[in-house]
DNA sequence: TTTTTATTGTTAGTATACAAATGGATTTTG
DNA sequence: CAAAATCCATTTGTATACTAACAATAAAAA
């Protein structure tokens, strides 16, 4: 008796959203490959919150205390990211980006939109505006 | 003049995809403690195929050589998977599952279709039809 | 047949991701 | 106020993922 018990991969949610994912990370890999998906999002956040703390600064981003730490550390090294110790807190430690960071992500907002254009191009516009619509909801 | 300058981070494809998985990577792991994501993907094409070189479940799974050698390299030291040199092709290693990976897989099967459907579980019947159908066009 | 090309598996290096544990510091509670 | 709970940042360990380079082998082209 057929209970129904086949399972195919390729038909699961996770499988393909797995592929979707790293189509769209080899767009941004090449339209954008001084920074990577991770660090721009940080990137973005930072610039338009001006200043956070690193773990907020990784809820904002959705990662935890230990992704973001090697995130902000990387951005830190390319100079994009300046951290000072909180007068008020001497837990927390204020990060902000830097004037070259300020400027780098200015010069990438044109290639990111872009790229998440690229990555929707398959769909028409109106299953584009569904498909974030639904993914909001399982996210 | 506003040229539309704005970038909501929280609305790009890319970061409600990554946090879609995120959820759904919770819900894998709640439900299947033993085998993580990737492993179970490369265990249930194995099985499903029987015998395949490393690479060729690589492809299957969509996981490039370097990838599958790590996860086929811990299902191994589990003992789901068994390794034969090809005879007719020096370079080659046959994979197959042993007795205790098609169990495991077996008795793993119902949980995995929980988890697609747990995943899945936001969007009414007809949204995961066409969602499933949008992830394929975008992968 | 010899040369070129392609494939297979491996290794090294970098970058997410998360769990769990830790040490300090701050809030909240009793 | 003192104890408990919470929060911040860090560290360790494991598991994806991809790039690039490599040696050995096999297949295709010249």
């Amino acid at each position: 008796m057929d209970n129904g018990s086949d399972y195919q991969l390729d038909e699961q949610v996770g499988f393909l959203m797995r592929k979707a994912n790293q189509r769209h990370l080899a767009l941004f890999a090449q339209a954008i490959g001084d920074v990577t998906p991770t660090q721009f999002a940080a990137l973005s956040k930072l610039c338009d919150l001006g200043q956070v703390s690193q773990n907020a600064l990784g809820r904002a981003t959705a990662m935890d205390a230990a992704t973001i730490k090697g995130v902000v550390d990387r951005l830190r090294r390319r100079g994009y990211v300046d951290s000072q110790p909180d007068p008020d807190d001497s837990r927390r430690v204020h990060l902000r980006p830097t004037k070259d960071g300020l400027e780098v992500y200015a010069g990438l907002l044109e290639n990111a939109r872009a790229i998440s254009a690229a990555t929707l191009a398959p769909l028409t516009p109106k299953e584009q505006k569904k498909f974030l619509q639904m993914l909001e909801k399982l996210g």
